[in-house]
This record gives structure tokens, sequence and C-alpha cells, in this order.
RNA sequence: GGGCCGGUAGCUCAGUCGGUAGAGCAUCUGACUUUUAAUCAGAUGGUCGUGGGUUCGAUCCCCCCCCGGCUCACCA
């Protein structure tokens, strides 16, 4: 037969003999009694001789991954949704007609097994078949049993491969849904109400980035995708929920890299009645005792080291954690001028208009960002680059914000909002001036909000998790593609 | 977008100082009723990412392009 070199030949060519011989090759009437998983938990203490006395009998379904054939028996590797399970399947156990129909069965197919728990010469729990099923036939043929699948194109372009052949990444996207309950089941014991906002904006506000543009043919008008659900928030507080939050995507147009996905994940939420202080004590509480659930401890392996998220963390100001990290007298920092010819000593390129927030903004990424491996809270940061925070009462060139740092990275950012609707037109006003300036990222006008703010916001607190990474965090994942179980990719060719 | 690295059988990889390619696993045939990457014997399987150039001859050398990874820039 011609087809016979081909595999997908010799196996279409077996769905056909299949249908000939009145086998449904992809039947739906078969129910399972049991989880490969819960007959490995109740059989866990029985050995060979209780087995034998036994009257069990039960029904599971899988896919095989492995056999090995004996002539007239076979054992099997069987994978369903909890795990792999060794099946025994003997010709005189199931009959003969069985046992012709299960000699074709191919590594990949999903078979319907019923059969009585037994302990083999090695004493390895296993289901000694009665009858056998076939309940899916799979037409390719699955990566190697031992090497598996390792090419990241393919892992991340058919994610359904990857998952059935490695374990270990079935078990971070289980990890991964776990924390979000987690997350949610702790806002949710505090009293805050889940809500979900506009994905679709008509002004992409609440941070500064590049959106995504998309277009409602009907309204006539271009939409943006959301860069954050900040102002929408903002907006249900204004209505009287005092604590809210979201979970959900955000989209932004920009570069792609081990850190960044266009669409990424982020918990919002805000507190009346809060100050970002409260912030800080509650992301300490909700960060750790997740790690506790998910990773048995407080202290986490990321990258080849340890990260303690023990608390209470540091916290630090920005000119502060500057001082520390980059080896500069505080009194530099002070003055622009001085700050900028420092910023230059460090090889920072930097336009000399430059104003002095956004000068230490960028200082503080390249000497210290970097090196907050342990987490750490940086307070007081810069008005300037901080248009929709409140000012400090003390000082107006610094807001009540924080960010979170935790392996060198950004995991929250937070502040006391600014509900004083004069001063939020100001922000949106000078933002506006940066963008015809030519800065791509400015913030948009948002007519509406300051008309929200204007009714009157409480004193509020929010704050952004970044839920991808803090995955990443959690199942000491390298890239953010390993978190996400569609990654962006280009579109596959030919 | 720039730099570096990669794309060879279904999978994991080797290789050709230029003469159209190999291994293991998978697959197929045969043996085998307690294996654990089962074993043993045999067999099949490739437009060497795409297009062009140089050459008697290119998977290999050169150029364009596509896809991916890392990295820099930008960001969370």
């Amino acid at each position: 037969m011609e087809e016979q070199n081909d595999l997908l030949g010799q196996r279409r060519a077996k769905l056909d003999s299949y249908r000939e011989g009145g086998v449904n090759p992809f039947a739906n009437d078969f129910k399972t009694s049991h989880t490969t998983a819960q007959i490995a938990e109740m059989h866990i203490d029985d050995d060979a001789e209780a087995l034998q006395e036994t009257e069990a009998e039960y029904a599971i379904a899988g896919r095989i991954m492995a056999r090995r054939d004996f002539g007239k028996a076979a054992f099997l590797q069987l994978q369903d949704g909890s795990g792999r399970f060794q099946v025994y399947i003997a010709k005189n156990q199931i009959g003969e007609d069985s046992f012709e129909l299960f000699r074709r069965f191919d590594i990949g197919d999903i078979i319907g097994i019923r059969g009585v728990p037994f302990r083999t010469k090695t004493d390895e729990l296993s289901l000694r078949a009665k009858t056998i099923r076939l309940l899916t036939k799979s037409l390719l043929p699955l990566p190697e049993k031992w090497h598996g699948l390792t090419d990241v194109e393919t892992r991340y372009r058919q994610r359904y491969l990857d998952l059935i052949v490695n374990p270990d990444v079935r078990e971070v996207f289980r990890k991964r849904s776990r924390i979000v309950s987690l997350i949610r089941n702790f806002m949710l014991e505090r009293d805050y109400l889940e809500v979900e906002t506009p994905m679709m904006q008509p002004v992409a506000g609440g941070a500064t980035a590049k959106p995504f543009v998309t277009h409602h043919n009907t309204l006539k008008m271009d939409l943006f995708l959301r860069i954050a659900p900040e102002l929408y928030l903002k907006r249900l507080v204004v209505g009287g929920y005092d604590r809210v939050f979201e979970i959900n995507r955000n989209f932004r147009n920009e570069g792609i890299s081990i850190q960044h996905n266009p669409e990424f994940t982020m918990m919002e939420f805000y507190q009346a009645y809060a100050t970002y202080h409260d912030l800080m004590d509650l992301t300490e509480e909700m960060i750790s005792s997740i790690a506790k659930q998910v990773c048995g401890s407080f202290v986490i392996p990321y990258g080849g080291k340890d990260v303690d998220l023990t608390p209470p963390w540091d916290r630090l100001t920005l000119k502060e954690s500057i001082v520390k990290y980059g080896q500069v007298e505080p009194e530099v920092l002070e003055d622009r001028t001085s700050a900028l010819s420092y910023a230059r000593t460090l090889g920072l390129e930097l336009d000399d208009r430059i104003g002095h927030g956004k000068l230490l903004a960028e200082i503080f990424d390249e000497v210290v960002e970097p090196k907050l491996w342990q987490p750490t809270f940086i307070t007081e940061y810069p008005t300037e680059i901080s248009p929709l925070s409140r000012k400090n009462d003390e000082n107006p060139e610094v807001v009540d914000r924080f960010e979170l740092f935790i392996v060198g990275r950004e995991l929250a950012n937070a502040f006391s909002e600014l509900n004083d609707p004069v001063d939020q037109r100001e922000r949106f006003v000078k933002q506006l001036e940066e963008k015809a300036a030519g800065d791509e990222e400015a913030h948009a006008m948002d007519d509406d909000y300051v008309r929200a703010l204007e009714y009157g916001l409480p004193p509020t607190a929010g704050e952004g998790i970044g839920i991808d990474r803090l995955v990443m965090l959690l199942t000491d994942s390298a890239s953010i593609r390993d978190v996400i179980l569609f990654p962006q990719l280009r579109p596959e060719v030919g």
C-alpha cells in the first residue's frame, strides 16, 4: 500500500478499517467511574494480597502514552487529567477479538478501560483490563517518549501538544489557575466587589502606553483596546462601591520580550478611605500568603536563587534606593543639573530638557531596579511621572505612590488616588502638552473622568498587580510565555 | 527595529573542509503473558525553512526573505 510509509496515512487507514468493522473510532458513550489519581489514592496502602481480595472494578479513560508489548499481553501507560497510570492488557482477560483490536491501537489514542486493580511483580499499582474500548482515534504521532517536545516554537504554537507530553507545563498552568483563584478569594473575603469594565474604550487611559486600535462599524468609530481599567474602576468608587477589583486582560502595543506579552493579565483594585500605606500591608499579606499556599513556603526558588517573601518587606524611597545602590551622595539627586551629569556618568543617553522627576526614574531603572531581588517597596515617586496619583501633603514634588519589586522586576504599582478634579484636569493638560511635544505615550484627556471626580471620589487608594509576573515568580518561570497558554507569535507559514 | 544564535525524518539530535544525508525513539513485519526509555531480529521513512547566486555539482559557500530563541532599545 502506497500510504504504508506515511504515519498519517497508516492511521487514516486504521480509521477506515475500524468503521468497516463496526467500531466507532470516535465513540462518546463511555463513562468513567474514577480518575487514575483517585484509584492510586484509594489503594496506596494495599499490597498485592489485599488487592487480590478486592472486588473493586473501575472504569478509566485516557490517552495511551506508552505501550510495552509481549505478544499475548502488554502494558500501557494511560494518561488522564489526573496523571498517568499503568494498565495491563492480556489476551486471556479481554478475549481474542478485543485483543486483535487492541493490537492496532496507537500511542496517542484515547481509550476506555474497565478493570480490576492489582500489583505487578515490581509492586506497581496497575489495572488489569477486563474490557477495552477505543474512544478517540489519534491520527498524528506524539513526540518521542524520552526527550519529549522541547522545540519552543512548537511548544507555544501547539500548546495542546506541549500539555500532552510535558507534565511540568501542565503543573504551571494548574498553579496559575490556583493563584488567580486564591487572589480572588483573598479579595472577596475582604469585601471587595468583583467587576468587569470595558475592554474597548474610546479613550485608552489609566496608564502610559501605546494602545491597539480597533473599529466599530455601526458606530463608525475607532476604539482602543484598554491599556488599563483604572479610570473605570475609580468611576465605580465614585458610584459608591467602596471596594472593587477586576482580574482581566490589558493590551499594550509595545515590544514583546521575556517579560512582555501584548495582552497580559492585571489585578486592579481600589479601596475608599485607604492610603497607599494600607495597600503595602495588604500586598505583603496577599503575595506572601499565596506563595505559602502555592509553594509551601515563604522562601521560594527563582532562577537558581532564593527569594524570601516573609513579611515585612523593605520599604525605601526612590531617592534612598538610588543612594543605596548607586553609590552617590543624596545632594547630587536634589538638583536636576547635578543629577543629569551623574546619570551621564552611568552611560545614560538623555535629552538635556528631561525633567527632574523623569530623570530620577531613569536613574532608578538603571542602577536600582535590577538589584531589587528580595521584595522591596519603593515610595515617593516624582509627581511628574505620576499623572493619576495624589500629591504628597508635605512635598508636592512627589506623590503618595509605591511600586513593588521582586527578582529585579516591577510586580505592582499603587498609589493614593488623585481625587482633586481641578488638579486632575491640570495634569491631563500637562500630559497633552507632552503629547504635542512628541511623547506618544502621554496620557489623553478624559473629560468624563474629570466630571466623575467633580461629583466626588472619596479618598481612595488603588493598585495593579501583574498576574503573569506573579505566576512567573511562583512557578520559577523564566519567560512570560511559559505562564501564558497561547503567547503571541507571528502566524505560522507554509 | 539593531546584534548574536538556531531551523536536517513524526520527535530529539549528529553530519557533509561542496559529490543530493545518519543515529536513537516513533512507525511497519516477526518473536515474546509482569514490563518500567522492555528486549531481540529485520524494514520503511528526508523537496536538509523559502527564493536566488556561485559551481560540472549546493543541505554545506554567498545574498534576500520567513519563522523562532536570547539580548539591546521601549514598556508592566
